[in-house]
DNA sequence: AGCCATTGTGCAACTAGTTGCACAATGGCT
DNA sequence: AGCCATTGTGCAACTAGTTGCACAATGGCT
């Protein structure tokens, strides 16, 4: 139940349009809660429904109309509320490790492939990261908001280094078990 | 639309009953596929009736009767095509992550114990991981099998490492922030 | 003026996952 | 014999997320 918070956090930041909102879930907020176009108008249809947000009088609400969105008092505290609240984190689901734990029962045919492609796009993203960090954290910017956003940024910066790290030991894991011996 | 694999390789390894496979989703699989054992019971009859499982024939099956499971060819089949086909990595989606960028917005207050909450969660996964590697991967454990379970094992390791670090550094950034700069 | 690619908004159907129970069998306790 | 905690199996309703479209507005091109 993350998706209304994370609209009303973008909302809060700067007052958008659905597809503004769109891109932005397709970098910055996006990064750790993606959502499709699909899922950000409905969810902008309830928190409206809500009273957390109110579209912005200027622009005609016709379809296919430009149409954007501020957040209200109400839906402040209702995300200050939800910030401060306890939650359980929910347990990991990894495809990939899953994959080659079946590998290790039904043979590992196509998995490295696999894992090339992970480590490559896993690669991709920490070089991306690190142009942000580079660009929007460089001495000087450390506000109390600089630093909680850097620290964010840190998190992706780092997962994705274990992951690129994770990945090439895991080829290199690949490349030394003797093609005869592989499961099969 | 991986749980029915899940399901599949953890057959393959030992087929069991229900109650036998929610209990190894507590552990084992569960570690990067978790479910519930309403999911796995559903998942259970959905395999059978498509000809993937089926119930060993010694036990009777009435209601609140053990039964227990195991794979038939056509099921070792679909885990193998399914084991090397490509799949996009689904992106990432931490509430903990968003609710660090909400508390830039709207305060911190809060956020603090939850932080600390999820670091000794992480360092208690860290130990068990670690004692799991003790116990089951020690020298002379090295079949193409047991080298395929412990690099997944030290993804888990390597990754509840990335968070107990991360955790230790956000406490510390949280702990500078002058309180009275402090967003609110 | 008519065409058409692009941008923007949205509905509907479906799939996956969660929550809250209900009920059956078993075995120890009185 | 009856009670009741524990173990095991399962249904139903709901919530969240995904997929596949439909359709409106805009603006450049002919």
């Amino acid at each position: 139940m993350s998706l209304p918070h994370a609209i009303l956090t973008a909302l809060l930041e700067k007052p958008s349009s659905g597809l503004e909102l769109t891109r932005r879930f397709d970098r910055s907020i996006g990064y750790f809660w993606s959502a499709t176009h699909q899922q950000i108008y409905r969810e902008l249809g309830k928190l409206e429904a809500e009273g957390y947000i109110r579209a912005l009088p200027s622009e005609q609400p016709a379809r296919g109309q430009k149409k954007s969105y501020e957040v209200l008092p109400a839906g402040r505290d209702e995300l200050a509320r939800w910030t401060a609240t306890a939650q359980e984190p929910k347990p990991l689901r990894d495809a990939l490790l899953l994959r080659l734990r079946a590998s290790a029962v039904v043979g590992t045919e196509g998995i490295e492939a696999e894992l090339r492609r992970h480590l490559a796009r896993h690669q991709r993203q920490l070089t991306e990261y690190e142009e942000i960090e580079e660009r929007d954290f460089g001495p000087g910017r450390d506000t109390p908001q600089d630093r909680l956003q850097h620290l964010i940024l840190r998190a992706g910066i780092d997962l994705e280094t274990f992951w690129t790290r994770w990945l090439t030991q895991a080829l290199e894991t690949f490349e030394r078990l003797p093609a005869e011996e592989r499961p099969s």
